[in-house]
DNA sequence: TTGTAAGCGTTATCAT
DNA sequence: ATGATAACGCTTACAA
């Protein structure tokens, strides 16, 4: 007993019409009678039937799948808050499009060109989204290259004729962190970056850098890390280790920062007493460890819907206008306070 | 300038054969001179021709594309390390298949069935992965209707004709935990739970339950909560409070654990000293939070590399053996200790 | 307003 | 061993 599925034939040939009666009639398209829509509709609603995407896509040319493709090291993906969101959020807007999102994920960053090309060769995606942009982003060139349309994710330091959904993660994001501590009364401020090749990696440094130059402090160290934990306590315990430690760093994310306070814990530096401590993300766990974490809420659920959107207005009308996101919001919390031995005001 | 699109036919005609020719010489069929298939193979790789998935889709009525379906809570979703490292391992083995994953996430759980079917109807996939497993899981029953092929993780507790891919995360990793706490000495020793729909965390609950009752010991209180750091806060806050305290909690994930061990300490609570705490996943944060925490490693990337293959096998043959995975491990850090006051051996 | 027929780019069938 | 030719299920001119 074979159970045949049902095509569009089937479901033509039981309401009594053609072929392109059934299709227009699903496509909501003018040239057909109320009536005969509706009783098409019905009919086909009544035998179950939707139409196969693998048909309509060879049809019409049109994959309805976007692709992301990922390309970092497992363990850095899994303690990573931003992709889970960003894919839920742009998720959020897709499925209601009939669109699919194909993920992939590159143990080796250096295979991402051909993975792009064969996702885009192969027909299996109508865009990508474009993370993590790096200084000179190969892949902006690429991606115009084959014709494959895109959207970035901030906007690219190389032309691009892709529009860019942005969030500015310096102000009020690290500016506010840093102008935050030097309001405090810190004088030494130091950071510590995630891997320099990332474009917000720099951003964040650079915004730290001039709101210290803004309050005419000397610039603390700089210890470039990775944003994994174990190179949050290396850099920290880098950083304690100088002759003349900071009171107060700057982390380019949560997980470094946590990493980092309990570094300093274990050399019996009190957080925030000792040593203060900013992070950036917003993890949930933030609000949850001891003490809890002062630090930058982004939201990359609402990245992940506008960059859908545009993604879509760009297939859809061939154009898409940039779009500025919300800026991020300083949590304050308990991990920063006055420097040890400063004057109450 | 339009730029055409290279398509088997071209290269056909340029290689002089037949497209039926190519298409043998791509996919190593046999019937064919080894020459043809060499010149074929050559033309093809100089004109950059790669196989249209769409239309190949249709052809052989197979999506090339497998369906993994998250209906969590963003919030939850963000802070889990499972995800991201079952996906990177499945993924490590369907791209070089030449399946492509597709990646749906869910606002509400509630609408899973609908997701599904829709999947299976429109043909977008060729199987999907049953990750999440609960109690009498409605998705089994649904599935096999739908003749969508699957694989589970872990056995379900409901008549299932998918093959399941078993990794137990009762022993050694929650009953070790156990076992470890019980050989310190402890004897009030509390498990928080996550929400116990979950098949997964009844079976840590009852691992916990069966290590203590194998000891002799009287079962500590359980506090059901719901695997996030705020849960695994409040469920601390009340195991604390109670009249007599645990000395010890066993908890259902790195993350309530790392929570836990926060409210420990500013309740002015020692951790291990006065309270001992284990944790399930290792995630990275794990071994660099203070104290570092005792907790239970498995293998989201292994599984996921297994349920792709079990997965491709199933498609490929009708049929696929169940998989087991190697068990957990038991990593004891610095959260655990002799309970307060007992005498050294 | 509706039906017919020609694609879309492969794979599969069947002659040759 | 190779080449026509018919599926695959849908969309879309174009006719009627």
């Amino acid at each position: 007993m074979i159970k045949r599925v049902v095509t569009i034939a089937d479901v033509a040939s039981r309401a009594g019409v053609s072929k392109s009666a059934v299709s227009f009639a699903l496509n909501g398209r003018p040239g057909l009678a109320e009536a005969t829509r509706q009783h098409v509709l019905d009919v086909a609603r009544e035998m179950g039937w939707t139409p196969n995407q693998r048909a309509r896509s060879l049809a019409v040319s049109r994959a309805f799948a976007f692709g992301l493709i990922l390309a970092r090291a497992p363990e850095l993906l899994s303690s990573d808050p931003f992709y889970p969101s960003f894919i839920a959020g742009a998720e959020s807007v897709l499925s209601k499009s009939g669109y699919a999102l194909l993920l992939q994920v590159l143990e080796h960053p250096a295979e991402d060109a051909a993975a792009y090309r064969r996702l885009a060769t192969e027909g299996r995606v109508d865009g990508v989204f474009l993370t993590d942009l790096r200084h000179g982003d190969p892949r902006v060139a690429l991606l115009s290259e084959l014709e494959l349309p895109a959207v970035t994710l901030n906007r690219s330091d190389v032309p691009s004729p892709f529009p860019a959904v942005c969030l500015d993660d310096s102000a009020p994001g690290i500016t506010a962190a840093t102008e935050h501590l030097l309001a405090l009364g810190h004088t030494r401020i130091a950071h510590v970056t995630g891997p320099v090749e990332f474009m917000h990696s720099v951003r964040r440094r650079d915004a730290w850098r001039a709101a210290l130059a803004a309050a005419g402090v000397p610039e603390g160290p700089v210890v470039v890390s990775d944003f994994t934990a174990s190179g949050g306590a290396a850099a920290t315990r880098e950083l304690l280790g100088l002759d003349e430690p900071p009171t107060a760093i700057v982390y380019g994310n949560d997980l470094m920062a946590m990493a980092g306070m309990a570094v300093a814990q274990e050399l019996g530096l009190l957080v925030p007493e000792r040593l203060s401590v900013t992070g950036f993300d917003d993890t949930e766990l933030a609000a949850y460890v001891h003490p809890t974490l002062t630090t930058v809420r982004t939201s990359p659920f609402a990245w992940g819907q506008e960059a859908a959107r545009t993604l879509l207005r760009l297939v859809d009308s061939g154009s898409a206008p940039d779009v500025e996101l919300e800026s991020p919001e300083l949590i304050v919390r308990s991990s920063t306070a006055r420097p040890y031995g400063s004057p109450m005001t």
